[in-house]
RNA sequence: GGGCCCGUAGCUCAGCUGGUUAGAGCGCACGGCUGAUAACCGUGAGGUCGAUGGUUCGAAUCCAUCCGGGCCCA
């Protein structure tokens, strides 16, 4: 057989380094090692040098434990905005923080001790331990972090234990001090007797337990009006487990709706919901008993007054509360709000007292009147012994139950009433506004992302109690008050808040423990109620919420690239509760004004069938995994596809779905670069003497690019996500970049069609590489510096190449979209009908083809006017033959198919008739024995 | 139990203030191409819009209840 000529020698033919595949877990290091040796986030601020700013603050995760698709989640958003703004021509400065202090630190670090070297240990080196924990778990996560892409100033992040830090808190503390929004009081705690000490939530073990459940009738003093013609006395029947916390009784709360009735028993008429008599009189035993008619509500009887089943000469009140269950019990609930939850919360709306007769060890105190003395398990049994001899104990039994239990000595704990430090929702000084009522003002001021978010946000501060911000432990920041040892007094005013900030700032908050305040205070500084200078450091420390909350201060304020207010908060929907409001309420409370302009809330990452990532589903993604596995960009682009609005998922298919479009995304590019190796900006066309179909491409890059951008600036990622993959597939893939190969394979190289379309292509690169740089953060960079250097435009990263804008005439633009909606709405009856005769037989691909198409006259118009070459280019077929006729009522145009005339060229593989029309090229069609002659 | 929120094809998302046979892409099936090739192109099949009531001439869109799920409280 002869020799063929080698055409595709003398064709345009794709060439690339830019590799296919990705390889994103080997690749992605690689270009962190290159930011690192560029400073790339040094570099983003100076790109903007004194433009405006635009300051992401970042909430502080945790430093305890790797990172978790939740914080990994939560990072690259922070990066996509950040970097989004950058590119916008913000400075856009992002301080990594974390936060270090707190009971889970603290408790891991006792736990790795052990309870025998923990005894010998002092709080000072307890605080050592718990530095040195936190600071390595800072080291682990910033490496995680910083793996996912994340840009910022991880050389100087903002720790919550630097001295700096710590001296912020006094100097909020100091300012609401003044503001009279600080306030000691009672609360009850966990608190276990035998190790003499407050336990948080985390630190509490439930496991069943045997306690006593006893009914007690408490006599009225003041007879209920229903039962003021019955003859015995009347006394309301309680239920408890705990009859230690008896002498501490000043209330009995009803049901307020419910109904209560009286049952006449053994010479006594016992006041019980009705609902539970049965259940009542079946603890007691009774045999013979008597519902009497009258039936009152709960609320009829609040306010009566009753005798105090141990003190002697006492009253308590009858009260109704919404936690009254009418299931166990008698529908009458002991309360003793020094010793519960919720006895505490409805005493405090009540306005009750809040005796606490038992000391540190459990042990009553003369409170405990007749049991004085005795340790409150002990006293169990002698108080049941003692209701019994007084005639008040209506049935005694023990019940099975779920009860809180010390995680150290893993003994029962008790609930205990003990002073605290809170911060007023509804008290201040002469003149200061609330701060309530400040900070429901201050929601509204602020811009909340997504909508929902605000209501959330107001009906947690406008329910909330007030804030406890003391904690009894060691890892912290302290309460920066002294307490007189004379008389008791709390001693702060502003010159030892002075004194504090300038102690903590050179020392940090260690130097509370070891150093005597007489050190640090001004001399002279003396009790302002007994004139006493024997002053002692108080000991609790701060929430951690109030530490991370005054951020605002410690790190907004403090460094000079940051301020406040912040523009944005970025963070789960948990910190409602968490961070969002405890910067509220310091920002209010010290400065009347919230600390962030807006607000952005995510939701939770849970798995593909919304549930919870939890290790006993087994469902549990790691982002560590995924990163080794597919790479960063993958968790970047799955996190920027989903609607974080609401809880996101993920699982492998989800993951799958997410590195098939990052391939697709990934091969658009390549595809771009591959057809631009010989193209310098020089050789541009102009956007007018471009061919139609380049300049409808240009519109259509245009509105991606005003679409990607109202998305990005209206928080909806998902959208950016969404309008670059579609275009992608949709825009360019299966229409303009098909179309094109043609012309660019086979034109001449340095031709006006090949720079036409060439133009475009190096427009849609330089405008898609940016559109998706904060996104994919890794891969864009991979692009840009795989572009030509002449389309970099001096930029050294994608990230400093600021944001892409595509001019096109408005009215151009406008014809071209409606001309190009009537040949994409023909072109799809075309490749119907090609598939039809592709199965048929009749042809194989489409250059095989020659169409006919009917379609109404304008229709026919419209597509005669875009030129008949043209035409058929648009639609990969040979030749198209329109005709002017009746359509389908259901299609726009009738299409046939017919084998194209001609033969096929072996150059560029269309069929034309045209073939060796030029001598010299007998083989070769018109077109290929032109450009072929011309080499 | 309370507050806030979510539930549209296997997956990710559109469906504005209620109005013709609920859309897209991916995946899948089938086919084409072999000059984007561990790519690319085409066609097609997939949904009782969580369920049930209600309002309305008409509801995925409004209301109620229920079921399932999430965060935060209790």
């Amino acid at each position: 057989m002869a020799d063929k000529p080698d055409f595709k020698q003398t064709m345009n033919l794709p060439q690339t380094d830019f590799p296919m595949r990705a390889g994103l877990s080997e690749r992605e290091p690689h270009m962190l090692r290159l930011w690192d040796e560029m400073d790339i986030y040094k570099r983003s601020l100076d790109v903007n040098a004194g433009g405006p700013t635009f300051i992401l603050h970042d909430g502080p995760p945790y430093a305890n434990g790797h990172i978790h698709m939740g914080t990994a989640f939560n990072k690259v958003f922070k990066d996509l905005v950040v970097k989004y703004k950058t590119m916008r021509g913000y400075q856009a400065p992002y301080v990594p923080g974390w936060d270090c202090h707190g009971q889970p630190i603290e408790h891991q670090v006792e736990r790795n001790l052990g309870p025998e070297r923990m005894k010998t240990i002092s709080r000072t080196e307890l605080r050592a331990l718990c530095r040195e924990y936190a600071l390595e778990f800072v080291d682990v996560q910033r490496a995680e972090f910083q793996r996912l892409g994340v840009r910022g100033d991880f050389g100087d992040p903002y720790l919550t234990l630097n001295h700096e830090y710590e001296a912020g808190n006094v100097r909020i503390f100091k300012t609401m001090y003044d503001r009279g929004m600080i306030h000691k009081g009672a609360k009850p705690i966990h608190w276990c007797v035998r190790c003499k000490t407050a336990l948080a939530e985390a630190e509490i073990e439930y496991s069943d337990e045997l306690s006593d459940s006893i009914y007690v009738k408490f006599e009225f003093t003041s007879r209920p009006e229903a039962f003021a013609q019955v003859s015995e006395p009347v006394s309301v029947v309680i239920w408890t487990t705990t009859p230690w916390t008896l002498p501490a009784n000043v209330a009995v709360t009803l049901a307020e709706k419910a109904d209560y009735v009286g049952v006449r028993v053994g010479g006594d008429v016992l006041v019980m919901a009705e609902a539970l008599v049965t259940s009542v009189a079946a603890a007691a035993g009774w045999v013979g008993y008597e519902v009497l008619p009258q039936r009152v509500k709960g609320s009829e009887l609040a306010g009566l007054k009753y005798r105090q089943p141990v003190h002697d000469g006492v009253e308590g009140v009858i009260i109704t509360g919404e936690h009254v269950e009418l299931t166990t019990g008698s529908g009458a609930v002991h309360t003793a709000p020094g010793h519960g939850e919720e006895d505490y919360l409805v005493g405090r709306r009540f306005g009750l007292p809040m005796p606490m007769p038992v000391d540190d060890e459990g042990r009553f105190d003369a409170g405990g009147g007749p049991f004085a003395g005795m340790q409150v398990w002990e006293a169990n049994p002698t108080i049941i012994e003692w209701l019994r001899e007084r005639g008040t104990l209506v049935a005694a039994g023990t019940i099975s139950h779920s009860y809180p239990h010390c995680w150290r000595c893993k003994r029962p704990v008790i609930f205990r009433a003990t002073e605290q430090w809170f911060v007023s929702m509804d008290e201040a000084a002469q003149g200061v506004r609330p701060l309530r009522e400040g900070a429901m003002d201050a929601i509204g001021k602020v811009e909340w992302i997504p909508g929902w978010s605000v209501n959330r946000m107001s009906a947690m501060v406008g329910d909330r109690p007030d804030w406890c911000i003391s904690r009894q432990r060691a890892w912290g920041v302290p309460i920066p008050v002294f307490t007189c040892r004379t008389c008791g007094e709390t001693v702060a005013n502003d010159s030892t808040f002075d004194a504090v900030i300038a102690l903590w700032e050179v020392e940090g908050a260690d130097s509370w423990f070891i150093r005597e305040p007489s050190e640090y205070l001004p001399a002279g500084t003396a009790c302002p109620r007994c004139g006493g200078t024997d002053l002692k450091a108080e000991q609790d420390i701060l929430d951690v919420w109030w530490e991370s909350g005054v951020s605002h201060t410690s790190v907004l304020e403090a460094r000079p690239e940051l301020r406040r207010p912040a523009d944005m908060y970025l963070e789960g929907s948990d910190q409602h509760r968490g961070w969002f409001q405890s910067g509220l309420l310091t920002s209010v409370g010290a400065y009347d004004e919230p600390p962030f302009r807006s607000v952005l809330t995510h939701g939770f990452i849970v798995d593909g069938e919304g549930r919870k990532m939890s290790k006993s589903l087994g469902n549990v993604v790691s982002p560590i995994d995924v990163v080794a596995k597919s790479g960063a960009d993958i968790i970047r682009l799955w996190a920027c596809s989903a609607d974080y609005s609401q809880d996101v998922s993920v699982s492998g298919e989800i993951l799958d779905r997410t590195s098939e479009a990052y391939r697709r995304i990934r091969n658009t590019f390549r595809f771009l670069l591959s057809n631009l190796y010989d193209y310098d900006p020089a050789d541009a066309v102009p956007f007018d003497e471009m061919y139609e179909l380049d300049r409808y491409a240009m519109v259509s890059l245009a509105d991606l690019v005003d679409r990607v951008t109202a998305a990005y600036d209206e928080w909806r990622f998902h959208m950016v996500y969404r309008h670059l993959y579609d275009y992608c597939v949709v825009d360019l893939s299966s229409f303009y970049l098909d179309v094109l190969k043609d012309r660019l394979y086979a034109d001449e190289a340095a031709g006006h069609g090949r720079r036409s379309a060439q133009t475009v292509l190096a427009a849609m690169l330089g405008a898609m590489v940016r559109l998706v740089a904060p996104v994919l953060t890794f891969t864009s960079e991979e692009i840009w510096l795989s572009m030509p250097e002449a389309l970099r435009e001096g930029a050294a990263s994608v990230q400093l190449s600021g944001w892409p804008t595509v001019d096109v005439p408005a009215a151009d633009a406008a014809r071209l979209r409606a001309a190009y909606a009537t040949v994409l709405a023909a072109r799809e009856e075309v490749t119907k009908a090609l598939e039809l005769a592709r199965s048929a037989g009749v042809v194989g691909k489409s250059q095989e083809a020659r169409v006919v198409l009917v379609a109404p006259q304008d229709t026919i118009t419209v597509l005669r006017e875009r030129g008949g070459r043209e035409l058929a280019d648009m639609f990969i077929v040979s030749e198209v033959v329109l005709v002017v006729g009746e359509a389908p009522a259901s299609a726009p145009a009738a299409v046939t198919v017919e084998p194209a005339a001609g033969s096929k060229c072996p150059r560029c593989w269309n069929h034309r008739t045209d073939i060796g029309a030029d001598a010299a090229c007998p083989d070769l069609c018109g077109r290929c024995a032109r450009v072929v002659s011309a080499l």
